[in-house]
DNA sequence: TAGGCCATCTGGTCCT
DNA sequence: AGGACCAGATGGCCTA
C-alpha cells in the first residue's frame, strides 16, 4: 500500500537476462529489437515446444523458414504494441475514477485495488444514500426511483442469501456509510 | 532486504 | 484470420 506516482517505466521483462545497454529506450518508445524479441520468443516456445518446429522446417530445406520466422516476430511486435496501448487506455480508466472517488489521501496515489474497492462502498453508499434521502417516495413512473430501488432490493437479499447475517447487516444504508467512511481512514493511515 | 505494486511480454482463448 | 481479452511470468521501483 505504498504505491507513488512514478515516471513511465521501461520494463525488461522476459529478455531482461539478455538485455544490452542499447536495449534500452529513455523514452519508452518500441525498445524491442527484432533479434532481442526473437531470443525470447525462442526461450519461451522452446519450453513447450523444444527446438522440434523450427528444426523441422531447417532439415526439410523448406525456404520460408527464416522468413515466417521474421513476420512471426513483426506480429508479436505488433501485438506487443496494441496490448500496451490496452493496458495504457484501461490505465486512463483507473486514473479517471481515482480523479472521480473523494478520498483523503491525497500524497499517495490510489493502487488499483484501492480504486476498485473504495469506489464499490463510494456507490454502494451513494446509493444508501439516495434511498434513505427519498424515504420511499420516488419521482414519476418513468424516473430512476422505483428501478434504483428494486435493483437495491435485489442486490441485498442475493448478498442477504449468499452471506448470511453480516451482509444483512451491511446491508443496511447506514452499514454503507460506516463501510466507506472506515475505508477512506484506513487508507489514509496507510494500513 | 522483503513485500507491495506495477509495466511489460507472452501464449492461449474468445469474439467478430 | 486477426484483434481483443486474459492470466501467468518476470523484473524494476519504492517503502518500511
Amino acid at each position: 500500500m505504498k504505491t507513488k506516482a512514478r515516471p513511465p517505466r521501461r520494463r525488461v521483462g522476459a529478455q531482461s537476462t539478455e538485455a544490452t545497454p542499447e536495449d534500452q529506450t529513455p523514452d519508452g518508445a518500441q525498445p524491442d529489437s527484432g533479434a532481442q524479441l526473437a531470443r525470447g520468443l525462442r526461450s519461451r516456445t522452446a519450453q513447450k515446444q523444444g527446438p522440434r518446429a523450427e528444426g523441422r522446417r531447417r532439415r526439410q530445406g523448406l525456404p520460408g523458414a527464416a522468413g515466417r520466422r521474421e513476420s512471426s516476430v513483426q506480429r508479436r511486435l505488433e501485438s506487443n504494441e496494441r496490448e500496451r496501448q490496452r493496458m495504457h487506455t484501461l490505465n486512463n480508466a483507473f486514473q479517471a475514477l481515482r480523479e472521480v472517488i473523494p478520498h483523503v489521501r491525497t500524497d499517495k496515489k490510489l493502487s488499483k485495488i484501492e480504486t476498485l474497492t473504495l469506489a464499490k462502498n463510494y456507490i454502494k453508499s451513494l446509493t444508501a444514500t439516495i434511498l434513505t434521502m427519498s424515504s420511499g417516495r420516488f419521482p414519476g413512473l418513468d424516473g430512476p426511483g422505483p428501478k434504483l430501488y428494486q435493483h437495491y432490493q435485489q442486490q441485498q437479499q442475493q448478498q442477504a442469501v449468499a452471506g448470511g447475517a453480516l451482509a444483512a447487516a451491511q446491508s443496511q444504508p447506514e452499514g454503507h456509510l460506516h463501510k466507506y467512511s472506515t475505508q477512506i481512514h484506513s487508507f489514509r493511515e496507510g494500513s
